[in-house]
DNA sequence: AAGTGGTCTAGACCACCTT
DNA sequence: AGGTGGTCTAGACCACTTG
């Protein structure tokens, strides 16, 4: 029962969350400086300062030198998503994972891949097409491009031992990605491998990674029928 | 040219992140305690651990007191997605924006409703149906449930001026959201709704709320085919 | 029990942006 | 031009967690 004789930035943090909550901080409103807030509750500068970070990466709240701080006028809801790679996930779900290599082709990236990665020009890169099982059931299908003069490596690696999924995740890290959400309703080529009936709303997940600005990779992952992505709470 | 004197947390940030791509340390590695990073460096411990939480926030690495910072196995893409209000939506994409009630019903809240809680009891809860189009085309399709014992006030709300969704995130905030996403093929009521053909795919966004454990609202959101959900880059 | 991260304070200077 | 946020330093103490 007795709160603590200083205030954390945590703290901080949610009194004047909370008073945006209550529009004691209305939407748009102009909050006090830094300063006088410190000054009100006690505390220093810099532990409003940590506090109002955390807001404004939280996008509660706008920041500007001079301007001061200002309450977001139109509240936006903020999820965060996390992927793992897809043998995790069905691990995590206590499922056993097995992955199968349907194609491999070397070529030059057609239109819809360069737009993906904003190239201009045709790339050589390797297409992929795979499919992830758990419990021996289908469980995402992935058509993937990975780019070869960013990641030659890719060509000798034994997708038996290893999907594409995973060693691109251990070896090429990225420093910038894409990610698109949409349902699409699966051909006969999709179901026929997915184990699902033709015309079946699929969840799909476009992911596209540079380093750098060199491309990396983008991939299509198709989830199989009752897949929910869920945003961590 | 010159490079700053002095390190910016967020130089610090880069450099530690960069020795995580570069595999100097690699997955699951042990990282230096931060203030041997800090005299490496040539900055504060202070200013080390202003970048090893935002490395942590950003789920790169894990830190424990006593046992460290490690860099995270299991490496996973983590995706931000903003919701706006969908009037904000439309209208920022140039479009004009109107929305229509489609039906309003006021009883206990059905089995599946509860699970979305957690309740275990039927809630008096007032039932929506609402469809925002852009350009007077349709591009959302509603189904809302709203607890009347945390939010009465929506009983008086006039739904043709405002939409009960932008009603709620200017009036009743939240402090807790869970979102799940995934598909649904369209059946014939919503395919009339959405002015789409039956069985077409569709990106559904389903998004509860609460304020402090008490329910606030649930809500699927359909979306017009076509619609695709990025990541903030 | 001890080591490591978590946080605070106090003061200083910088840099951006609005007025 | 001046006000406001952004950051650093130096030192101190706390609190968790592992060995």
């Amino acid at each position: 029962m007795t709160p603590p004789s200083r205030l954390s930035w945590t703290d901080v943090r949610d009194v004047i969350h909370g008073r945006i909550l209550v529009r004691d901080y209305g939407l748009g409103a102009k909050l006090p400086r830094d300063e006088d807030i410190a000054q009100e509750l006690g505390c220093t500068r810099t532990t409003v300062h940590r506090a109002m970070q955390d807001l404004a990466a939280a996008g509660l709240i706008d920041r500007k030198r001079k301007g001061g701080t200002h309450v977001v006028a139109n509240p936006i809801t903020r999820a965060t998503i996390d992927i793992p790679v897809t043998r995790s996930e069905v691990e995590a779900l206590g499922h056993s994972y097995a992955h199968r290599l349907i194609s491999t082709q070397r070529g030059p990236s057609p239109a819809p891949i360069m737009v993906r990665f904003g190239a201009a020009q045709p790339r050589d890169m390797l297409h992929l097409g795979a499919l992830h099982l758990a419990d021996a059931r289908p469980y995402m299908l992935e058509d993937r491009w990975v780019d070869l003069a960013t990641c030659p490596e890719i060509l000798s690696v034994d997708f038996a031992a290893i999907s594409a999924n995973e060693w691109l995740v251990r070896h090429k890290p990225y420093t910038r990605v894409e990610m698109r959400f949409f349902a699409i309703n699966a051909d006969a080529e999709i179901a026929a491998q997915l184990g699902c009936a033709a015309g079946e709303a699929l969840l799909t997940v476009e992911r596209t990674t540079w380093l750098d600005n060199a491309p990396i990779t983008t991939v299509q992952a198709i989830a199989a029928p009752g897949y929910v992505l869920a945003s961590k709470t």
